[in-house]
RNA sequence: GGGCGAAUAGCUCAGCGGAAGAGCGUCGCCCUUACAAGGCGGUGGCCGCAGGUUCGAAUCCUGCUUCGCCCACCA
């Protein structure tokens, strides 16, 4: 037993949190067995991008698996929590190939395939590994023995038998199509990875003169380049302008081709001249128009986002945006040049490149989305997945039952190979194994498929690949289907979407039992944090604290744009102060409502690092006052069963011996424990149903307002320590019934945190007398559990009595500046029999808290010189003052009140005047609603009263002064 | 062009049919031996606007206004 009171005033988490984090892991304490009888709970993390580092992102989402995981397994279950990184490859394509530009100067082309897959693996090796021990500093109880990557070997496998399957059943096919190419990192992307932004730009007119003259057709286009790849011009069938026109052919400027003008309903009409110029090999509308009306396809941009053949030779070589200013040019001085005007276009961007998508025409690889995703479809309109919040099903929905086909190859060389060969012959032949002869002639020349798999296509795999899929585990047959996916709104179509569709057709079941959406963290702005604003609060310098320079430094290091400077020096004018993994933790717990963002800054953590610095202080208070204490003693007492390790909340009596037991508490301890089992219940309701802030309040407000403000203040008396205790038995027994409460509440407390703070929480709880039964670490205990044998509703009304009178007390005597190192005589004035009994029995905790001596009457006539409050109607609190009242200012806010009381009473009249009223409301409404009134109407007339009393003592006092106070009342 | 969401205290947000709440801020008074990262008290709201449903609406419905976000191939 642990009585040092030689623990710090400030709680300093550096120190603390990786002692444990160590004691943890060492005691392989995160780990489940897959094999275990008990329930599993199980989680899989949404495995970092290896080229980043833990982001606020991570560190919101993480942070509520580790409390559910927490928090489930201190409730027996097996739980399990799944860590892993992702490959990211056209993440660490960008970041590799534009460190290599600026190093090197080269493309990833000069380095050659083998030589940049050796840096992409060196730099795995460094990211991962900081990743992971990123997340074990944020106290994140994964399973670390399972960590997985997804290019490692089972992962591997794991795809390539997804990938052969599904070619085998027909659900992977290889087709041209139109498709998006990025440019910059001349790879196919798929319809998600491209944002379309509006961006300012031309609408220009070009003539297009009928061949054998007779007129010309005006078409409008914001991209003027690609009429070097037009094959025809296409009108609306039943656009009266143009009806002479279809069928006849046009000259195209510049190219000396002469093309067909087509009739075809996709045009409108109304827009622009009602005539567009059809480039099919470059535009996906224009693709399919061509399809309809058999027009040819020619390309004229190629994959380096440059023009060639056939389009002229003086614009090949060029670049699009080159391109774009010669042919308008040269259309302007062959006077085909019409109309040009300022316009606004849609442009699609390459998320992760930046380059402007174009699409082209090309064979790749598909997934056939259509049969997976019905199945993706009925599992959640069966409920067999939940999203939570449940707006996102809408937005789930809504995706797919519009779904596409996936292109799923990639021009890229950081990823899974996809295994198809090719042979010499044009047959493809995709096995599990390289094939020794193509399975169409058998010829033994075969060259493996350059492409890579878009990286999606291995996270769709994720939740049952990570359990040993293909083969089938213990693992998978315990941990599939997971209970619950944490992750971002922002990826349910890349990520959710897709392993719904892989796990019902590879497992025959949803991954995943609940999907739950957290909010998405910016900045107090409501920004997105982005390095280039500067405004991104990196979770590790919350931790560890960061001054002003070293962010500079590191901004600079990085460099970082003259705004983002600026931003940080704004933003963390201070630095930021270390605050540890717990109050960063319990801060975005207690942040994380329903809303979709979550707005952080520094001073919103601050709020919750003070938390922990209260509790630390509590609990030190407590470790002061506890010598003594023998936990068996206080068990025994309270008939607390005292069962092995896993025996509940400490506060968790039975039977009639503890019923009898309770109700010698004092009241005081009855209300405590009674408040701890409800919010023990509040807490676990609240996680129950995902409301993390619900739960972290419920715990914030026990301690600080219940457990610290009141309970600890009501103690002191007890736990004093002096030669009196030796002399008198009873005060001895009172006590160590004192500290067997307030260490019981304090064990239960931390029980109930740990989820949500686990560093501090451990550390207290270590050094917590307790019984000795209990195991080796606060995480492995049980989480109370609300037990109703402890509610106690005479004491929770009795105590709210008692904070009644001496709230109203302190406010007095703050409103007449009466100084807190003077006692003051008050009188309290209770006409009712069973409220005047309770204040006389309570009356000693009253005085202390109010720092009052006080009389208990029952009424009494005028009391000149006081001022007068009332606690509820009922009870009447006078403070004489003697003729340092302040008339005016008692007045003032006695009339406040009363003006307040009257709306009240006219409002309850007015309904209770209503027949409809009466008629239609539950009985318990209008029964409550009459006792309202009859309330508010005694105040009214105590407090007319007392407005008369001040009247008649009157114009002799006020001079304003208090007591003893230099201002006296405002 | 479709869809989704939000408007409540100075700020950030809870509450979602029966008495307007929290945190931060602000204003007083206090270094009262657990905690100044603290204590005590105060101030502050036609719950976006207009209708409707209801005995009763911040809460349900409709419309409007303003802000977000997502999806979509109009040259």
């Amino acid at each position: 037993m642990t009585t040092s009171t030689a623990l710090p005033k400030q709680y300093d988490p550096s120190e603390v949190e990786p002692r444990w984090a160590r004691f943890w892991l060492e005691n392989g304490y995160f780990h489940a067995d897959e094999s275990s009888p008990t329930v599993p709970y199980s989680i899989t993390l949404p495995p970092p991008n290896v080229t980043g580092s833990l982001h606020i992102g991570h560190a919101l989402g993480s942070t509520m698996q580790d409390i559910l995981i927490r928090w489930k397994r201190m409730h027996s279950f097996n739980a399990m929590w799944m860590p892993g990184i992702d490959h990211a490859s056209i993440a660490v394509h960008v970041l590799l190939e534009k460190d290599l530009k600026r190093r090197e100067s080269k493309t990833r082309f000069d380095l050659g395939r083998e030589e940049f897959l050796r840096r992409a693996w060196a730099w795995k090796e460094r990211s991962g590994h900081r990743i992971s021990e990123q997340e074990k500093l944020m106290g994140f109880s994964l399973d670390w023995p399972r960590e997985r990557f997804t290019m490692d070997e089972k992962s591997n496998r794991a795809v390539i038998e997804a990938f052969v399957r599904l070619y085998e059943e027909g659900l992977i096919f290889r087709a041209k199509r139109m498709i998006n190419w990025d440019p910059a990192s001349e790879t196919v992307v798929s319809d998600l990875e491209v944002d379309v932004v509006e961006e300012s730009g031309s609408l220009w007119e070009i003539r297009y003169p009928l061949v054998g003259g007779g007129g010309e057709i005006v078409v409008a286009t914001t991209r003027p380049e690609t009429m070097l790849g037009d094959t025809g011009v296409a009108v609306h069938p039943d656009d009266e302008r143009y009806r002479d026109f279809v069928g006849k052919h046009v000259e195209l400027p510049l190219t000396g081709r002469t093309i067909p003008v087509v009739a075809d309903t996709f045009v409108d009409p109304a827009f622009g001249s009602g005539a567009v110029k059809v480039t099919p090999a470059h535009d996906p509308n224009d693709y399919e128009c061509a399809q309809r009306t058999g027009l040819p396809i020619l390309q004229v941009i190629d994959p380096r986002g440059r023009m060639c053949a056939p389009a002229p030779e003086k614009y090949v070589g060029l670049t699009v945006e080159e391109a774009r200013k010669a042919v308008v040019a040269d259309l302007e001085a062959a006077g085909a040049l019409g109309n040009v005007k300022d316009y606004k276009v849609p442009r699609g961007r390459s998320q992760r490149s930046g380059a402007v998508v174009e699409p082209m025409l090309m064979e790749q690889w598909f997934v056939k989305t259509a049969t997976l995703a019905e199945k993706a479809v009925a599992a959640v309109e069966s409920g067999k997945t939940k999203f939570v919040p449940e707006l996102w099903t809408k937005t789930y929905m809504h995706w797919m039952t519009n779904i596409r086909d996936w292109c799923i190859s990639r021009q890229l060389w950081w990823g899974h190979r996809i295994p198809a060969w090719h042979c010499a012959c044009g047959a493809i032949t995709v096995a599990r194994e390289a094939p020794t002869a193509c399975a169409t002639c058998g010829g033994a020349t075969l060259s493996q498929d350059d492409d890579i798999l878009d990286t999606w296509f291995s996270s769709a795999l994720w939740p049952f690949s990570t359990l040993g899929w293909p083969e089938k585990t213990r693992e998978l047959a315990t941990f599939y289907p997971n209970n619950v996916l944490v992750t971002g709104p922002d990826i349910i179509f890349f990520w959710v979407a897709r392993m719904m569709m892989m796990g019902l057709h590879f497992m025959g079941k949803v991954p995943f039992r609940t999907v739950y959406l957290t909010a998405i963290v910016t900045d107090e702005n409501g920004d997105k944090m982005s390095k280039t604003k500067g405004n991104v609060i990196d979770p590790l310098d919350v931790v560890h604290g960061a001054s002003l320079d070293q962010l500079l430094k590191r901004a600079d290091a990085e460099n970082a744009p003259e705004a983002a400077v600026k931003n940080i020096r704004k933003y963390f004018a201070k630095g930021i102060p270390a605050m540890g993994a717990d109050a960063l933790r319990f801060a975005l717990a207690r942040l994380n409502t329903s809303g979709r963002y979550i707005r952080l800054s520094i001073e919103r953590v601050e709020g919750s690092r003070n938390f922990i610095n209260k509790l630390w202080n509590a609990s030190r208070f407590a470790l002061m006052n506890l010598d003594g204490y023998e936990p068996e003693r206080f068990a025994a007492q309270l008939h607390i069963p005292v069962g092995g390790a896993g025996a509940a909340g400490a506060a968790g009596a039975a039977g009639a011996a503890g019923a009898a037991a309770r109700a010698a508490l004092g009241m005081p301890e009855r209300w405590i424990l009674s408040r701890l089992q409800a919010v023990a219940g509040e807490v676990d309701a609240a996680l129950e149903s995902f409301r993390f802030s619900d739960a972290a309040n419920a715990i914030y407000h026990f301690v600080w307002d219940e457990l610290c403000d009141w309970y600890i203040e009501l103690a002191k008396p007890h736990l004093h320590q002096g030669p009196e205790l030796e002399q008198d038995p009873a005060k001895a027994a009172r006590r160590h019934v004192v500290q067997g409460v307030l260490a019981t509440a304090l064990e239960t407390t931390m029980r109930l945190l740990h989820p949500f703070a686990p560093y501090v929480t451990e550390e207290i709880w270590q050094k917590l007398p307790k019984l000795p039964q209990l195991p080796g670490s606060l995480m492995i205990t049980v989480f109370p559990r609300r037990d109703e044998a402890w509610i106690d509703a005479a004491a929770e009304a009795e105590m709210q009595l008692v904070q009644g009178v001496a709230t109203t007390c302190r406010m007095l005597r703050a409103t007449y500046g009466v100084p807190p190192s003077q006692q003051i005589a008050v009188e309290l004035r209770a006409s009712a029999d069973a409220a005047r009994a309770l204040i006389e029995k309570h009356l000693p905790l009253i005085e202390r808290s109010a720092r009052i001596t006080a009389t208990v009457v029952a009424s009494g006539g005028p009391v000149p010189g006081a001022a007068k409050a009332l606690v509820g109607a009922d009870i009447e609190v006078l403070m004489p003052l003697g003729g340092l009242i302040d008339v005016a200012a008692e007045k003032g806010r006695i009339e406040k009140d009363i003006g307040k009381v009257d709306k009240e009473i006219a409002a309850l009249e007015k309904k209770l005047g209503n027949a409809d009223f009466l008629a239609r409301a539950p009985e318990d409404v209008v029964e409550e609603q009459r006792a309202r009134l009859a309330d508010e109407q005694t105040r009214r007339q105590r407090l007319a009263d007392a407005l008369d009393t001040l009247a008649a003592s009157g114009s002799g006092g006020g001079g304003g002064a208090g007591v003893g106070g230099a201002g006296g009342a405002a």
